[in-house]
RNA sequence: GAUCCCGUCGGCUAAUGGUUAGGCCGCGAGGCUUUCAACCUCGAAAUGCGAGUUCGAUUCUCGCCGGGAUCACCA
């Protein structure tokens, strides 16, 4: 079977540093076993999903030249698919509607939780029969009682989860809606999906999407689960610890190899060595070298890389890069010295190519503050 | 709170049931340089704590502590 990884943002924001080392680690897999690595936009909340966003995702995987094998495939254009499954299972037992109001599920939550116990749906219209009169029903999927659900994860081992633990989940809302949990499995068994590589927030939600896999008849993909990268505080990375837009890192002057080979040594190492061009990485990658432990974003280190990729790189093409820098802040590099004389004059000295950009500017005619 | 995950220098990490616990970033000192940067040399710096297994644990087991994730009609 070939290997088949995705890489499923939803387009609610920037490309995040944190999603980008997620789809890096597919991209390599899928390429150092000669399979595919797919490209999904997970837009199925309507309300916060932007074209912005998308041409951001797109753009920036460019970019970094993480180039997809299919897709981008959009969620919101497989409603049919998702009615389909809903429908079968309605009709089977394996979902039913729940008529419970938001307002009573939150004031059972609350009280669970003041009961000291795990916030979970009690299961309360899972024989219901009847309609209720003024309420639009989810539909919820009907979770095992019992027994467990076994991870064989690629990097965290063996984890077990009690279907105990679980509750019967929400897979479609009032208006019919599908929700995440259930499109992702549904995708992923369409697609064919066999290594599902993702960030470890989504540990946890493992079990009950190998459930639902189980209940379409369909054997669930190998799961790796990368640790998250953290900010200096020890806090899942966010924006008050700085850019975490993939493309502002162009914009502030990085190369696109710097911020990969940054970001592959964020929780997956080869021996000592530092620095790796997108070929090495796809040539040593594996999942099994990727670290268990959550590591913490390191700006200077991403700096030093990129200085080194400065001092190393043909002079053409940073003269080129350079060029477009410096129309961005609207010179035009014709006014100015030759690109290449500067390049070499600030190689050794720029940490990044706005840097670069900026210690050239007094020598334009028009000078313009940067 | 419940469940699950994680724990080597300040940061990223390597390693092994037995090494002076290695490398990179950063930091400090020196060298080179008119100066700065780059570059070179040297240095400080870690196995969270407590038991157990063992001739020997950083490595294996358990407890503790600490951190994180999840518990939405978000993804």
């Amino acid at each position: 079977m070939t290997v088949r990884t995705r890489f499923a943002p939803s387009p609610t924001g920037v490309l995040h540093i944190g999603g980008v080392r997620t789809a890096l680690f597919c991209y390599l897999y899928a390429r150092r076993h000669g399979g595919q690595f797919v490209l999904r936009i997970e837009d199925t909340d309507r309300e916060r999903s932007t074209q912005e966003s998308v041409d951001a995702i797109l753009d920036g995987m460019a970019w970094l030249g993480l180039e997809h094998d299919e897709g981008p495939f959009f969620q919101t254009q497989r409603f049919d698919r998702y009615r389909e499954v809903l429908d079968m299972w309605l009709q089977n037992g394996q979902a039913y509607h729940c008529y419970c109001t938001r307002e009573e599920l939150d004031a059972r939550r609350e009280q669970q939780r003041n009961a000291g116990l795990k916030p979970r749906y009690d299961g309360r219209c899972r024989d219901r029969r009847e309609a209720r009169e003024g309420v639009d029903p989810v539909i919820r999927f009907r979770n095992p009682v019992e027994g467990a659900v076994r991870i064989n994860d690629a990097v965290r081992g063996v984890v077990t989860v009690a279907n105990a633990e679980l509750d019967d989940l929400i897979i479609a809302r009032s208006d019919g809606t599908p929700t995440y949990n259930f499109t992702v499995i549904v995708d992923d068994a369409d697609m064919n999906i066999t290594h599902v590589i993702r960030g470890d927030d989504h540990l946890s939600n493992t079990p009950r999407q190998i459930n639902m896999l189980h209940a379409l008849g369909v054997e669930p993909p190998s799961y790796a689960h990368v640790p998250m990268i953290l900010g200096a505080d020890g806090s899942r990375l966010s924006k008050r610890h700085g850019a975490v837009n993939v493309l502002d890192y162009r914009e502030r002057g990085f190369l696109p190899e710097a911020l990969i080979n940054y970001l592959v040594r964020l929780g997956w190492s080869h021996g000592d060595q530092e620095i790796f061009s997108l070929d090495d990485m796809v040539s040593l990658f594996d999942l099994k070298d990727v670290n268990a432990a959550a590591s913490t974003f390191n700006p200077e280190k991403l700096e030093w890389l990129n200085q080194h990729y400065i001092q190393h790189e043909h002079g053409d093409r940073l003269s080129e890069l350079l060029a477009a820098q410096l129309e961005h802040h609207g010179l035009d590099p014709s006014d100015g010295p030759p690109l290449h004389d500067v390049v070499e004059a600030y190689r050794d000295r720029a940490v990044t190519l706005r840097a670069m950009a900026e210690s050239t500017a007094y020598l334009f005619a028009d000078e313009i503050a940067l």
